[in-house]
Order: structure tokens, then sequence, then C-alpha cells
DNA sequence: ATGAAAGCGCTAACAG
DNA sequence: CTGTTAGCGCTTTCAT
């Protein structure tokens, strides 16, 4: 059996033919063992329809012979489609985020693309260094989960020419694309929900972060418009936990004994709230309601079970996911800007 | 200003030039801004230390200029080094395995490897189908967090020769390399200890996976020769959740309304369980203890504090990063099996 | 310390 | 339907 080499050196001595590498099944290998040329078994691979059928099926058993897995860094860098699409989340913690990046890997998997991960922290450093080190990846879609922007960053993924979803927020000046909704709308109707429950004393634990910091304002905005005192409200640090919650919670009540309902920036912290509430023997909802955001999968079957404000986040992955691919594929998008808004679920603790 | 392809088709009529890519800056533009060869601008980025001074600064000046972006799928593919770590998870949901991929990428980050998420689901075929399309992209390493290997799952990624770490998990057969702590020794650490709180009559709230099975195990081996009943199981279908865990525990009291004692394989379970013994008004730990797996975040803060067995994510992340790199840059890995261990954590709940 | 040549493995573009 | 040629952008190897 002749080298598979050969056709690229024919004359070189046995002892410095580059056999080394032990997965170095390329095209050339199956189009040798197929008998045809390697544009076949290329095509073979990504276009079976050119291919005749007798071909297809000796091309076929000529890669399952070979174990040949095609090289998507080489058939990338010549089609300068990666196949990749890079998701940025300020952090995987605290379980906001992992939902849209679960259904958004599902999605894009299903197209044969790839996530890349990446994981911002809370700051813009972090994130515009990291926008750097994952552009060099050339990826055929960027997805930004719940970040700021720097105007640097902009900057940089404006010229890249990469399709950008961004996610998790509305801005009527997207860099590109944005599936998301209104968090300050979201905040307002929070507050109108509590105020017609006859909610007079309001409070607010939140994580620090901007989008949380929008929310607040618009419950706010609501508390003030339906005449009741400005709320209170109680910071902790991005990303928001349960003990967080309950720490957070319990300093807004020994500063405000009289609330008599609570938003939180996340289930998790109002999970925390309820936990405090039930340690100090305080009946949610009679004494207060609590209010939590992003109905998690364990929001329903607390006790009480929590009333809060659902978020579709699998639309969003499955949204950004097709934003994405209709780009690659040379689809124009036409509607960039999808509010996929939010409901209010009203269970036991409101 | 000459057209930067001149080099290449030096004759092309101006409309013919391929200008149409934003982002096509490449090591020949920051090459010739510079005044320098496209090896030397090479050389600058990714080996500092053999360029000169001035050179290299002249280099860095041109990329800032031009706002060269190194295009690593090229490097790649030439360096046969991606600089890609393909990590693979049943699933993100349930908050389980984010951690370790959190501090996996994170580590891996450090040193300019990029982690490409693959969710395998919970069958074998997911996983080997999703390995096969990994493959393609000529990781530097994989990392499988708890996942079940096919045969063929085995062979395919030996015959690749890429350094395969797998986690959560111990086995003395490793594919490659291996981080991780027995679920069955586990197990039956956790009821020796539920036996030593006088604890006799006991249960199982776990997922259906195979980790979950070896940890009943162990449970079922302790509670036998500790001489107390063999202890009952519910199983609920992997991932576990919050509200699994209510309807599991409830479920399992239901049957044997007797139980003092009862593991769960996830924390997420054991909330549930906690949350059906609130709703139920059974005390907690006084009629019954309840112990958790894995300590995640919420674990020390709810009511009561959750006895639970403490993993080290992050160690798991690191080590199998650490097991990756080494590899990749050539070094031996000589203890190719690690333990991490867990220990179990006594709070109020049991 | 710097450069020239070669080519990683694949696919676009154009034949036939 | 199939093949030929060229080259994606970079790094390896070898030279200077």
């Amino acid at each position: 059996m002749r080298d598979r080499f050969s056709c690229h050196a024919p004359t070189l001595p046995a002892t410095k033919q580059p056999r080394s590498k032990s997965l170095a099944v390329t095209v050339h290998d199956v189009a040798r063992v197929a008998g045809v040329s390697i544009i076949t078994v290329s095509r073979a691979v990504t276009n079976p329809d050119r291919v005749s059928a007798p071909t297809l099926d000796r091309v076929r058993e000529a890669i399952a012979r070979t174990g040949y897995v095609p090289n998507l860094i080489a058939g990338g860098l010549r089609s300068r489609r990666s196949k990749l699409v890079a998701a940025v989340v300020p952090s995987l913690t605290g379980g906001v985020f992992t939902e849209t990046i679960e259904s958004l890997t599902l999605a894009l998997g299903a197209h044969d693309y790839h996530v890349l991960l990446g994981q911002a922290g809370f700051t813009q450093a972090g994130e515009d260094k990291l926008l750097d080190a994952l552009l060099g990846r050339r990826p055929d879609g960027i997805v930004l989960t719940g970040v700021m922007h720097s105007h640097e960053g902009r900057t940089r993924l404006l010229a890249s020419g990469i399709p950008v979803v961004e996610t998790w927020d509305l801005t009527s000046t997207p860099i590109d694309m944005i599936v998301g909704f209104s968090h300050e709308r979201l905040g307002f109707d929070v507050a109108d929900f509590l105020l017609s429950r006859g909610r007079k004393k309001l409070g607010i634990v939140s994580g620090d972060d901007d989008r949380a910091r929008q929310r607040n304002e618009g419950f706010c905005r609501a508390a003030a418009r339906g005449g009741v005192r400005t709320p209170q409200i109680e910071l902790v640090h991005s990303p928001t936990t349960h003990e967080k919650g309950r720490a957070g919670f319990a300093a807004l009540l020994d500063k405000h004994p009289d609330l008599d309902g609570v938003f939180c920036g996340s289930d998790a912290l109002a999970m925390g709230a309820l936990t405090e509430c039930l340690v100090r023997s305080i009946p949610v909802p009679e004494d207060i309601s609590i209010v939590g955001h992003g109905d998690v999968n364990f929001a329903a079957s607390l006790h009480p079970p929590l009333t809060t404000v659902r978020i579709d986040y699998d639309r969003i992955g499955r949204t950004a996911a097709q934003f994405i691919i209709d780009r690659a594929e040379g689809r124009t998008v036409d509607n960039r800007i999808v509010d996929i808004g939010y409901s209010i679920v009203s269970r036991g603790s409101a």
C-alpha cells in the first residue's frame, strides 16, 4: 500500500515521513480508499446531494473504515465559517443564565453550531478582555447575556462584523440584534401588582447589577404613582444567592419592620426571604408579600409557592440561536429587536 | 497606500479585490505597517521574548493601529494546538455541574484555553453523537463530567489521542485521566453517619443516574452492615429538582411513615424534602434526619441548615484544567487518578 | 534576531 | 457529477 503522503513528497525517504500523528486521517486518506478525489469526499460530508448515490456509498464506507473525523478547524479557516458561537455570561453561578445557555446550546447544536463559553464576571474589564480572546476564534456569532457594555467593547464588536445578539435586556440602540424584556417596566408592573393587593409599605432586595437597578427604578416609579411611600431598598452584591436573600431581607426588615410587600431581584433572593420569614414566624402572605424574579424551577414548589415573574428563558435562547443562524446563512434579519415580555405568576407568597 | 493584498495579486483590477471582509486584518497588514516580516509579527504575538524590544514596540503599535486580532483558527490549524477544550455535561440544569464548569472555564481561561460546551443529555446516544461533533474541532483536551461511557465512545476517544479527563467519578480503569470521588463509599459513609446518630429506618430519594445508584448501593451496604432494615428507595428521573424532591420524599413517606433518616441524592432534592416536612409539620431533625449531597450555595442557609456532603467542585475543575494543560504542553502526568474525596458537613437537618 | 519557503486540512471557484 | 487549482492565515522549519 502506498503511503498516504506520497502525493506530497513522492521521493521522500521512509524515515522522514511525518507519520507521527495518530489521528491524522484526512480527506486524502478517505479519497484514496474510496478511489475518488478529495473534493468529492468533502462534498460527501458537507453536501451529500451533490454526490451520486454510488459514490456517496463508497465514500461513506471509506470514512467508516478509516475512522475519519472531518477537521472543522481547517474547513472553518477556508470557508470562513467557524460554526462556533461565543456565549458570554457574567457567571454561571446563580442559575439565572444557565437555562438560557442550555437552550442556546441545544438550539445551536441542532444546526451543528457549537458554543464557546465565556465567563466575564460582573466587571467591564473582564468582559472586554474576554471578548478580545473570543474574537480570535472568529465565531459566527456572539451572544451576550446580561452584560454591561463598554464603549470600547461596542466598537470592537461592531468592527468585527460578527453578528451580535444581546439578551436579557432591551434597548433602542442595540449593537446589532437583541432579545429580552424591559426590566424597568417589569419592576413597575410588580409594584403595581403589590399595590393592587393592598400593599403599601414596599421594599426591595436585589443585586447591584445594572438590570436590577432598572427594575428597582420602575418599581419605585410605580410606587410613587400609587401614592405610597418610597420603597426601601437593600442591595446585595451580584450574583444573588439564597444566603444573601436571607441576610438582605433580614437587614431590610430590621430597619423597617412595618414592610408589607417585598420585591426580590431573583428567586434565590426570594427563597432566602421566605426562609427568613419562616425563622421569624412571619406569616406569608398574611403579614408580608414576597415576589421573586425568574420563576426558576423551584419557585412553584416552595412553601408557600412563590409569586414571581416568569421569563421565557428557553425562548431567549432559541431566538438568539435563530438570529445567529439566520445571519450566518446569509439571511437578513428584519426584526432585530424582540421583546419576549414576562408575566407575573401569582402564587401563594403574595 | 498600497492595497494590502497586492503581494498576492499585484495586477488585479481594483474591483476584484476581496475587500469585502471588514475584519480581514491579517499578519500581512500588521507586518506592512510595522515594516517587518509576517513571522516577526507572529513571534511578537505568541513569543515576545524572541523579538528585540524596539521591533516589539513597532509591531505592537502596528497591531493597535490596525486593530489586528490574531486568527486562532489559522494558527491552530498549523500548530495543531486549538487551545480549545471540550467540556461535556449531561445538563446544565440542576446546578450540579455548573460549578465545575465555572471553575474549569476560569482555570483554563487563565492559560488562554477556551471551553467548548456540550450538553449530552442523560443518554449514551446523546453523548456519542456529541463527542463526534466535538472531536471535529480537534480540542486539546476533553473533559467529561459525570457521564456514562459507551464502549464505542471510549474507543473513539482513545483513538483520537486527545487527553481525556473524566470527572465526578472514580474508577480503576479511566480512559485516560480522572478526578473525582467514590460515590459508593460516599453513600456508605452517609448511612454510617445516620446510624451513628441513632437512625434506624432509612430511606433514599435520588436521581436515576449511574452515580446516584452507586451512592445508593454504598448506602444500603452500610445499612446492612449496621443491622438495620434495607433502606427504602425512591428514584426520580435525573436531573433532580426541588419539586421532584418534594414529590419523591412525599411518596416515600406515604409508603413508609416510620422513616427517621433520608439521604437525598442532591441538595435540590433535600431542599424539596425539607419543604415537604415543613408542610406536613414534621420537625427536622427531631422526627427525621435529612441529608443532602453537594453542599451547593443554599445548603447552609436553609432552615434548618442542611446536613450534606461537601464536594470540592472547584478543585475538580482546577485539577481537570491542570491535567489538560500539562498534557497539552507536553508534560507527563504521573498521577492520573485523583481522589478529591468529600466530607459530610453536619448541620441542623440531621 | 529576523526572514523565506512550505504547508496544516480543508473548501471556493471554476472547469470539464 | 466530478476534478483541478489555489489559498484561507497562520506557524513550522530551516536559513541567514
